[in-house]
DNA sequence: TGCCCGATTAACT
DNA sequence: GTTAATCGGGCAA
């Protein structure tokens, strides 16, 4: 059986809770599978939204880390983070995609497509399909609905640069999964 | 207050 | 390749 991630998981930097989340198993109200891409937003960077100081969207990546901060992406799309390090640090993993495992009827369902590779591959997608919006800003990241594994192998994970932002598009602070085809876009580095 | 832009996606030409 | 959908935040006036 799995470990479960608990609280203690996220009481690090994003910088190394973000690539230990690849690989590892994300179940919202029974439906998942394991995360393969997702990009660290670290307090001191520009492209984050704790960067400017606490508002009343971003407030939760002020509280306790293990904690979901979802927000509406250009007004229509919901976004899913996983709040890390010790509270008040406003820093967070946005989960950028899952490969499908659990549940597909009900994503598919949700998403309205059939094709494997549409329902969890981008941050909106992973939120449609699993059933997040913004009700969900705030709970706690160990307790139901959230379920959390560990993964059981060691991954191989990549680096790159991060999708859809202009503020430090060089940082390489995106993390996948090597080779997989649920990657929302590859990674340019091989080896 | 008003205007522009954004951690996106799907539906166009 | 381009564009609409749609809303919170930042910043100028």
């Amino acid at each position: 059986m799995p470990k479960r991630l608990t609280r203690a998981f996220f009481k690090r930097s994003v910088h190394e809770v973000a690539p230990d989340l690849i690989g590892a198993t994300l179940l919202f109200d029974g439906v998942g599978g394991r995360i393969v891409e997702v990009e660290a937003y670290h307090h001191t960077d520009p492209a984050a939204h704790s960067f400017r100081g606490p508002t009343r969207r971003n407030a939760v990546m002020f509280g306790p880390p293990g904690h979901a901060y979802v927000y509406r992406s250009y007004g229509i799309h919901w976004c899913l983070n996983f709040v890390c390090e010790p509270k008040g640090s406003a820093s967070a993993v946005l989960i950028r995609a899952i490969e499908p495992a659990i549940g597909l009827p009900a994503m598919r369902r949700r998403r309205g497509v059939v094709d494997e590779r549409l329902l969890c591959t981008g941050p909106g997608r992973v939120c449609e399909a699993l059933g997040i919006t913004g009700a969900q800003n705030g709970i706690a990241l160990d307790l139901p609905p959230f379920e959390l594994f560990a993964r059981t192998r060691a991954a191989e994970v990549v680096a790159g640069p991060r999708i859809g932002i202009t503020k430090a598009a060089d940082k390489p602070w995106r993390y996948g999964l090597k080779g997989s085809p649920f990657l929302s876009k590859p990674f340019a580095s091989s080896v």
